[in-house]
DNA sequence: CAATGAACGAAACGTTATAACATTGTGCGC
DNA sequence: GCGCACAATGTTATAACGTTTCGTTCATTG
């Protein structure tokens, strides 16, 4: 966990439950769902504005991504990589699968050239039913 | 704007109304800043719900979209045909771009197909600085 | 004219996110 | 150790976004 380190910054054990809190979850997590977590973590409890920065700082580490169309978050599973995720999100049971296509990157990157557009940030969220879901039966 | 009909169901004066603001703004546009804008021209205030309802059937029927990064929604171009929408959205002037690209989308159903999975809804929105902020200068 | 069903109004509430300001904690030079 | 500076966190309040619930209007149509 730490083994990836904190380039220029401390990942304080707050920053890391909060982390921690992620990849146990194993879906998309909202930032209240990690304050009710954290609470019974902590006995403490800790406000939104600690959450959201503890978030913020985790993002910004690539240690966490962010899933716009659920307003919820995800640990990253490459960090130590700088690459654009791609996200395949399961409505049925809320799953989400990391995953990336430089082919994907490569084709944006084409057209924003076209509009003169510079690029600073890429979402590409993909919903649907996952291969599980599917398996387990038509819901 | 009627022309493009309603297929089997009413373009009422609420929900015109919430489709003419959108395209009158020109850039991804808020629910309350609907609220505030309808407010404005018609005396008679409307509540959250009422313009979530329309902006939730002029979607339904392709005229409008939502950019999930953004919590705003746009009028789409192409209501007529069924597509799949690519934004380019300017950190800087917030205007918004709509875009198609079909080899994004035949990338993603491979992807897809890959794992299994069945897609129903794509989100693909680019951040970033458009041409004309970034010929405007370096902000 | 009832009966029906779609659209809208209104109040309250739930969820997600940030602003503003106070406090704590930690390393560091002295 | 003392005081400084700065990063991190705590606290309170509020902004921004969205939904539930229930009641009303209104246009059909039998």
């Amino acid at each position: 966990m730490s083994l990836c380190d904190a380039r220029g910054a401390q990942l304080t054990t707050l920053r890391r439950q909060v982390l921690e809190l992620l990849w146990e979850s194993g879906r998309p997590t909202g930032a209240y769902e990690l304050i009710e977590a954290l609470k019974l973590r902590n006995s403490r409890p800790v406000g939104p504005p600690t959450v959201y920065r503890a978030l913020e700082f985790l993002m910004s580490q690539r240690f966490v991504l962010k899933i716009e169309s659920r307003n919820a978050y995800v640990p990253c599973a490459h960090p130590e990589r700088r690459h654009d995720c791609l996200f395949f999100i399961c409505s049925n049971c809320g799953v989400s699968a990391e995953s990336e296509d430089p082919r994907v990157e490569q084709l944006l990157a084409e057209d924003a050239a076209v509009l003169g557009f510079r690029v600073t940030r890429r979402v590409v969220e993909v919903e649907g039913t996952c291969g599980s879901c599917i398996a387990a039966g038509p819901a």
